[in-house]
DNA sequence: TGTACATCAGTGAACGCGCGTTCACTGATGTAC
DNA sequence: TGTACATCAGTGAACGCGCGTTCACTGATGTAC
């Protein structure tokens, strides 16, 4: 063969991550097809061997994406405060290409196929039973429910936080996301 | 003159409430000028009677939306109970055309020129002190953060229901906000 | 009172451009005989 | 050992289409004289 075994898995891989970073940072509608392939050192033409459509790579991008996260928050990593100080730091903020999904993209999740948005929805509940599982009731329904507001208030405070155009804002509400994650995420809160 | 006056006025408003509407549905970089403008009962060219550019138009009609979300919450129309019930509700979720800006559009606010930013944060100010004015101890630093820390509760929760493909999930989502925004606007939680 | 002109919201065709996608082709390698 | 063929990741030009924007024009009205 021309390449290497495993060639064609590592191309697609790395057309995965640009892609991934590219939605994040620009939003999936706004991001282009040549920009992606430009930025994977590929011509256009070579995507349609790796992935179906757009649609297709959305998809994967998004899914990949999750998976990540998912595996980065085993349980025995950071603890429930140290979790919510790492999602609302300015550098979570500061860097949405390489941040969390949710964060960057939820307002546009809705208006994906089915078969994305179901594949989310799934991945989602993974991720909430991460921050279920570090709150004091952890198993309970209380805790379930606390757990999807936690993320609730996180997903939307780091979107505000990149919204607005002034830094010292910025900062506050990340703060208070913080504050207001630590009162929901504490014992007495929970009944 | 061919019109009766106040003609251009009514034109250029309808145009402002089409878009407002479809930016919030479908997103800002998803939506087109030559749908807006059928919507609207006019051809392309007309629109550049109105505003300068789509930009333009995108600024205009996000300023107009927070205008009236803000003009909507008085602080004699609801108590903060009401309000969080209101805007956590299935049929803000089912809405969005004609929901909350912010819930609807904050992911794609960062992407937009530094002069729509400033005017949003503006606004988002604005509309987190009609929060704060509802809490126990409003006017305290306190109330003035946990008011930005609701802000992104909501903004989130209504995001995150209308993303999945699951109605439960998506109620349970708006019912765990509601609960939450409760314990943050509660007396106790705020020292 | 009649006529020539100014006004101006809106028309509709066209502009250049980038989108997602298709496809005939390249060229380096492995395989068959 | 040499040669003909198969494989296949990637090339790059082209497709039709819709984007945001421009502009010469229309046609109904008001104004000037």
């Amino acid at each position: 063969m021309r390449y290497e075994k495993g060639h064609k898995a590592t191309t697609r891989r790395r057309i995965l991550d640009v892609a991934s970073r590219q939605f994040r940072e620009n939003g999936i509608a706004a991001t282009g097809m040549t920009g992606i392939m430009a930025e994977s050192g590929l011509t256009n033409g070579a995507f349609y061997s790796h992935f179906a459509s757009k649609d297709d790579l959305i998809r994967a991008a998004l899914t990949d994406a999750l998976e990540k996260q998912h595996a980065d928050l085993g349980p025995d990593t950071r603890d429930f405060a140290t979790l919510m100080r790492s999602y609302l730091s300015p550098r979570h903020r500061d860097n949405p290409g390489g941040g969390c999904p949710s964060a960057a993209l939820v307002g546009e999740i809705g208006h994906l196929p089915p078969a994305t948005r179901a594949e989310y929805t799934e991945k989602l509940l993974a991720l909430a039973s991460r921050v279920e599982e570090r709150l004091p009731a952890a198993g309970t329904a209380e805790a379930n429910r606390r757990s999807l507001a936690i993320f609730a208030l996180v997903v939307g405070a780091v979107q505000l936080a990149r919204a607005v155009d002034d830094r010292d804002l910025s900062d506050r509400i990340l703060a208070s996301g913080v504050e207001a994650a630590l009162v929901l995420g504490s014992p007495g809160s929970e009944d």
